[in-house]
DNA sequence: CGCACTACCACGCTATGCGTAGTAGTGGAC
DNA sequence: GTCCACTACTACGCATAGCGTGGTAGTGCG
C-alpha cells in the first residue's frame, strides 16, 4: 500500500486541524504532521494544500517577519475553516468507522 | 470534503477483503462495499483495482455461468493477496491511529 | 417487444500528493 | 569572508487511482 494514496483527501483535515491551535505557517505545519505521524508527507503537498485551501476562503494569510531565516506566511483559519474542519472530520470518522466495519476480524 | 478522494488507496484493501469472506466477482463486490458503508463506490473503481490486484498477483480469476444474467468474473486471493491484505490493514491502523492523535478534541 | 436487472469493459477526466529545482534569509564554523 | 546548514517559499510537471459515461450482452417478466 503507498502510503502517500492515503492522505488523499486527509491533508486538508489535518493541515486544517493544525491551524485550529493557532496560526501557523508552511514549514511549521510540515514539521507538526511529521511529529504526528503522518512522518513522509511532502512539503509540496502541504504548501499546494494551504494555496487551496487560501483559494476557497477557508484560511486567510499574512506575512510575518523572522529573526531565523527569510519572512513567514502565516495562515488563519476563517470561519469557514472551522466549519469545513468539523464537517470534514464528521465525513472521516464515518468513513473509518466503515472501514472498521469492513476489516472486522480480518485475519 | 470530496468522499472519493478518502477511498484513494484504500479501495484495494476493502476489496481484498471482501475477497477474504469468498471467490466473488466485481458487480457483488460493489454491492457488499455499498452495503458496508462506501455508499457511492463507483463501478469503474472496483473494476478498475481488481484489474490492477490481478495484473499484480494478488488475485486470480476464472470464469462461472450465472443463471441469472451474462457469466461472472470470479476473483480468488492468492497467497500474495492474503499477505498483501495483513500489511494493507497493519498499514491503515497506523494511519488512522495517526489521524485520531492529530484530531483529539478537534471541536 | 420493451424494460429492468445483472455483469463487464474501455475511454478520458480530474484531484491531489510528490519529486525536483530554484530563490532567499540567518548564523555559525573554518 | 566563504561555505554550509537550516529556515521558508514557489513553480513545474508527473503519477496514481477513483469516477462519469457509454457500450455490449445475458436473463426473465409483463
Amino acid at each position: 500500500m503507498d502510503t502517500s494514496q492515503l492522505l488523499k483527501g486527509v491533508l486538508d483535515l489535518a493541515v486544517v486541524r493544525v491551524l485550529l491551535d493557532g496560526d501557523s505557517y508552511g514549514y511549521e505545519i510540515v514539521t507538526r504532521l511529521r511529529e504526528a505521524g503522518h512522518e513522509s508527507v511532502g512539503e509540496a503537498s502541504v504548501y499546494g494544500t494551504l494555496r487551496r485551501l487560501h483559494n476557497d476562503g477557508f484560511v486567510d494569510s499574512y506575512m510575518r517577519p523572522s529573526d531565523s531565516g527569510p519572512h513567514r506566511k502565516y495562515y488563519k483559519l476563517t470561519t469557514a475553516g472551522k466549519r469545513r474542519l468539523r464537517d470534514d472530520a464528521k465525513t472521516w470518522r464515518h468513513f473509518v468507522e466503515t472501514m472498521a466495519f469492513l476489516l472486522k476480524e480480518e485475519i
